[in-house]
DNA sequence: TTCCCGATGACAACCGATTGCCAAATGTTG
DNA sequence: CAACATTTGGCAATCGGTTGTCATCGGGAA
């Protein structure tokens, strides 16, 4: 930890490494990346050297010379949905640890600026893990054979992949809903281009079929709180008891709005979120949602981006990655009203 | 939008274009980047080529040659703290806007953190931001010498800084519970680290002397809504009947607490928050709190940083920039209850 | 026609690392 | 002591651009 010369307020380089050894600049460079590469004693002095000046590598000219960037694009739709929150801080641990960098790109739910960050980040980084991919299967897969990609929430063959399994747990919802008493059911259902929401409608209405209750599906809504008060009175209208919304956010959006036209939550309408976000647990009531381990969603896609840049490390790397989803059940389901 | 050559799957670099043309390198360079040092015409075929290729320019090469990254760095102490969310947004915008790339990193509430990740950005970025420094003034003052930094709620002399003004706001929330009748008050505080804690205490210290009320200090309490526990029983022993927190995460926290130990809000204690964030406007009783132009202080921010980078522009460019703060009314604030 | 000057484009050095290749130094063996 | 195997360290090319310097070309003025 020695005190660096006052007003040497460039950066070191190899450079000055090695001239202040008396090595060459080569030789610096294998002493601190190739091991055995070197005298253990040059070495050590290259190294007493680069402490002393405080030398910290340039990532720019690694990566130019190497080809390897050391940096990860993580590609989300909107930054400011809570639902990425958890999942960008287990990306970013997991990166962190790795010694990688994490570049963060909000594609504001567009696949034209979706497909431009990843052509973007295709000479910028080493590898590109999207969520929830607005690309079709095509783009994806085409993407994916240029870069080393893992797709969050976006299942195309072809394409590593980690998805949190919400079908199933739209299925728990379902039969919590129906031992409650419900069977006018509707689903609220996100984004026509999100594959989640066609999963998931695809799971609720073949369970709906096999235990013979009504669950219609309406919107499409975007998944943000205010276009809940359009989903609640469209829930409102089409004159169901119970609720399941693509995510939280339309759901706790629906709470606010059915408070203000004096529909009681569960009372008079259940609501079912998904995603357990921040705020689903102190909203008013508090949300009935199907809960999921987001942050570690984070982490394995990671340890899957790796997998695919050392190949040399553990033979096998799972090619997709499917994450548990429970129901956890607070004060917005009840029992259906039996006197409206 | 020509088609690339099938095959072709490693990107065109300037090379390539200049191979195309018959010119050389430089010549491509600068036609792309001089406008006026190329003939037009040269300069139309270079561009032509240069579309037909689909080329981009390798951001990494360009910064070793240049020296200039076209990346800022936008340093935050917790990802997942809500507050950050539209301030990340508006950076993020801004930059993008003015070609630049961010770089968010998490500091982990980390004063050697933060350190570390300035240094690493130094070479890697063209600008920082940093928001709630949790470096002392003089290692903030000495970053700032070796890199443009604009500081978001951190004011030292010597730095650039956007300040949200949250201490004025703070009488005027003062002001709202004397209205209400309240005269026992608590200040539920942040960090001891944080400037923004101790410049709020002292404003609202000075106010609550002014105006003869009994104001009292409690905690500190880290921001996170875990911590609303301790403050609330904090805040229920001390005997007052309003409290003011840190933040609304603190805030929220205490909403949780009191309700489990079956303390009415407002009727028993009024809560006032700090930061309108996502979610204060939907808990239970929603929030009263001091809400500002957060986003805006992200683009604003940028905005200073850019004036700094390119000082050719406008002339003055303004080192410091005062966000204005106002108190938002919700349900968690009435009268304090005569006959407890 | 001659001279001069500005516009233009090419050459080459350089940014800070990595890496292939080879020479020097070392140690081992016959 | 010579021949050989094995480290070890240095030279130089390379990544993809930027930029200083200079030669060349053309046109206008005297």
């Amino acid at each position: 930890m020695a005190m660096q010369a006052a007003g040497t307020d460039r950066p070191a380089t190899i450079h000055d490494i090695a001239a202040l050894c008396g090595v060459a600049a080569s030789t610096v460079s294998r002493a601190l990346s190739t091991p055995g590469r070197v005298n253990i004693r040059t070495r050590a002095r290259i190294e007493a050297a680069a402490a002393e000046l405080n030398y910290t590598p340039n990532s720019q000219a690694k990566a130019l010379s190497s080809g390897r960037t050391g940096a990860v694009g993580v590609l989300v739709p909107d930054i400011t949905n809570p639902f990425y929150f958890d999942l960008i801080r287990g990306t970013q641990l997991q990166l962190k640890a790795a010694g990688y960098t994490q570049l963060l790109v909000d594609t504001e739910e567009s696949d034209e600026v979706e497909a431009s960050s990843m052509e973007q980040l295709r000479k910028s980084a080493d590898g590109i893990i999207v969520t929830a991919s607005r690309l079709s299967d095509e783009a994806l897969l085409a993407a994916a054979a240029k870069v080393p990609i893992v797709a969050i929430n976006r299942d195309v063959v072809g394409v590593p992949a980690v998805v949190i399994d919400t079908p199933s747990a739209t299925s728990q919802a379902l039969d919590h809903l129906i031992s409650l008493g419900h069977t006018r059911i509707a689903y609220m259902a996100g984004p026509i281009t999100s594959q989640s929401s066609t999963l998931r409608w695809n799971a609720l209405a073949a369970a709906a079929e096999d235990r013979g209750v009504d669950v219609r599906r309406l919107g499409p809504f975007a998944p943000k709180t205010q276009s809940g008060a359009a989903a609640a009175d469209a829930a409102v209208h089409s004159g169901v008891t119970a609720c399941i919304a693509f995510n939280d956010l339309i759901a706790i959006g629906m709470l606010q709005r059915l408070r203000e036209r004096g529909i009681r939550v569960p009372e008079d309408m259940s609501v079912v979120g998904c995603d357990d976000i921040f705020g689903a647990d102190f909203c008013n009531p508090p949300l009935t949602t199907m809960a999921s381990p987001i942050e570690q969603a984070g982490r394995v896609a990671v340890s899957m981006l790796l997998a695919q840049l050392n190949p040399l490390a553990g033979g096998g790397s799972r090619s997709r990655s499917l994450m548990p989803t429970h129901l956890t059940v607070r004060g917005s389901t009840g029992p259906v009203n039996a006197a409206p």
